[in-house]
RNA sequence: GGUGGUAUAGCCAAGUGGUAAGGCAGAGGUCUGCAAAACCUUUAUCAUCGGUUCAAAUCCGAUUACCACCUCCA
């Protein structure tokens, strides 16, 4: 049974959607006014391998994602970079799809734009301005925040402690705007030049936290089963989405809030953010480290947790993949001399590997414990695959096991193309051969080193020769 | 100041009362003509101090250090 931790209720409930079999869930997305660094990404990753496991679990998953493709700092960097807004949008999220496709992120059921949705946020903005939850002023909107008698319940403060903190922060501009320091916008009024919309408040564009309210329940109803996002969200962002949207459609918002830890990055394990400019693009980093190598390392920490992002750490991810790929190709190098028939045995060694990961996954998605059981899964078909005596049967079982297990961490597990097609390759191994029959080992050793340079290297099995591409 | 999180071997990390999973790196071994791959063996006074208990990494209290949110940020 699967038990995830809420941040609402600080404790692992127990999964149940609201619609059986269906799982509605909605993750924050970036706002697209540069490349996504490892921070978002890791992001992503979390919550793909969230919505894997769910699919793999039977469930159908609605996932919606947004693109923010305007604020502040979009209407600044178009301003920057000499192109407008919507330009700017295009290109970032043109390079969002290329990155977390790089990194096996799969595509969202939908990927709204706050841009697309400006009726449908003015409407909303209307509703709650009828409902009294908020007032116009000088052309922006605010949302009276003491009104929602359980604000702050996300974040677990009292109003009266945020307000000391906020009022550190908010320019005079702003309080002298809104009612009440901790009142935010819905609706900004557009300075002179500005990209902006017509609204019944004049010329403007939407607040920041507005969309996800609107985009969220448009595509997927007044109450989700999971909102998603960093732990930077939490506040303000998610609790003004749940003010917000609670307090238009009179339902509960989200049954299930999941946050994901930072990437830290230094020696002092700083978060790794766009403010604090300490950020590697997956764009750039893709371009030295496997992003496949990339997906695992984060993949493989529970989604809760900080990654401590290091060239240490990615090393490791690097050969614990390649163990688990080398497994694999040990399994596949044994099918050319595999008897037909299927292994009991090994059907019962996989049922049980298979239902322990899943009591592991079930722990709120505990990832470090789910891959400990594919090791110990990955050393039973290395055992395997050097038995004297191996049946078709049981390495598919060993096989589909291992791709089914690992896709749930985004990795795509297929055999290596070892095929080799030079004749003279062939020949030099094939006299290879014959002087190690003669005991001509110096010979032999000559070829495999001639071998290697060229990036072939050569394995001696009980099966014969056996050679890779490096 | 308020709120939350973290502290386990060289590194990553699991583990919420019964004398410490797993991985990487290291060391030794089996296999091999030698390798490679694989497999086996091997590395911990669980931040500190005190308390509860027959028994604590695990519960309670205090302390220290680090991180985060309270302002845009995944």
């Amino acid at each position: 049974m699967l038990t995830i931790y809420n941040t609402l209720t600080r404790k692992k409930e127990i999964f149940k959607p609201l619609h059986p079999g269906i799982v509605n869930m909605y993750v924050c997305g970036p706002t697209v006014y540069n490349y996504i660094h490892i921070g978002n990404a890791r992001s992503a990753i979390a919550f793909d391998t969230v919505r894997r496991y769910l699919e793999f679990k039977g469930y159908q998953v609605n996932y919606v994602s947004n693109f923010t493709d305007v604020d502040d700092k979009m209407i600044k960097a178009a301003h920057e970079q000499g192109i407008t807004v919507p330009q700017l949008a295009d290109k970032y999220i043109k390079a969002f799809m290329e990155d977390t496709t790089a990194i096996n992120i799969e595509p969202a059921t939908s990927h709204p734009r706050a841009t697309e949705h400006i009726p449908e946020i003015i409407n909303f903005v209307q509703r709650l301005i009828d409902k009294g939850y908020a007032y116009a002023k000088d052309g922006d909107v605010y949302y009276r925040a003491r009104k929602f008698a359980h604000y702050g319940e996300l974040s677990g403060q009292s109003i009266d402690d945020l307000e000391v903190g906020a009022s550190e922060h908010v320019s005079a501009d702003e309080v002298n705007k809104k009612e009440d320091p901790m009142d935010f916008a819905l609706w900004k009024a557009a300075k002179p030049g500005e990209i902006s919309w017509d609204s019944p408040w004049g010329k403007g564009r939407p607040g920041w936290h507005i969309e996800c309210s609107v985009m969220s329940t448009k595509y997927l109803g007044d109450t989700l089963d999971i909102h998603a996002g960093g732990q930077d969200l939490e506040f303000p962002h998610h609790e003004n989405e749940i003010a917000q949207s609670e307090s238009a459609t009179g339902h509960k918002f989200v049954r299930y809030w999941m946050h994901n830890g930072f990437v830290t990055i230094g020696n002092d394990n700083e978060k790794m953010s766009k403010s604090l400019h300490n950020f590697i693009t997956v764009h750039d980093i893709i371009k030295t480290v496997d992003p496949q190598v990339l997906r695992f390392f984060m993949a493989t920490t529970q989604y809760r947790r900080p990654i401590q992002y290091s060239e240490a750490n990615l090393t490791d991810a690097k050969n614990n993949l390649e163990h688990i790929q080398t497994a694999f190709d040990n399994l596949k190098y044994r099918e050319k001399d595999a008897r037909d028939g299927d292994d009991a045995d090994v059907q019962k060694q996989v049922t049980e590997y298979t239902n322990r990961f899943i009591e592991a996954m079930d722990d709120d998605i505990n990832v470090q414990n789910g891959i400990a059981v594919v090791y110990e899964l990955v050393k039973a078909a290395n055992t395997y695959a050097q038995a004297a005596t191996v049946y078709r049967g049981g390495l598919k079982e060993f096989e589909t096991a291992m791709v089914k297990l690992i896709s749930i961490f985004g990795i795509k597990l297929v055999a290596t193309d070892n095929e080799i097609d030079d004749e003279k390759i062939k020949a030099m191994i094939e006299e290879r051969n014959q002087a190690r029959k003669n005991k001509d080992f110096a010979r032999s050793d000559q070829i495999r080193d001639d071998l290697k340079k060229q990036g072939i290297i050569l394995e001696d099995t009980p099966q014969g020769t056996r050679y890779k591409k490096e």
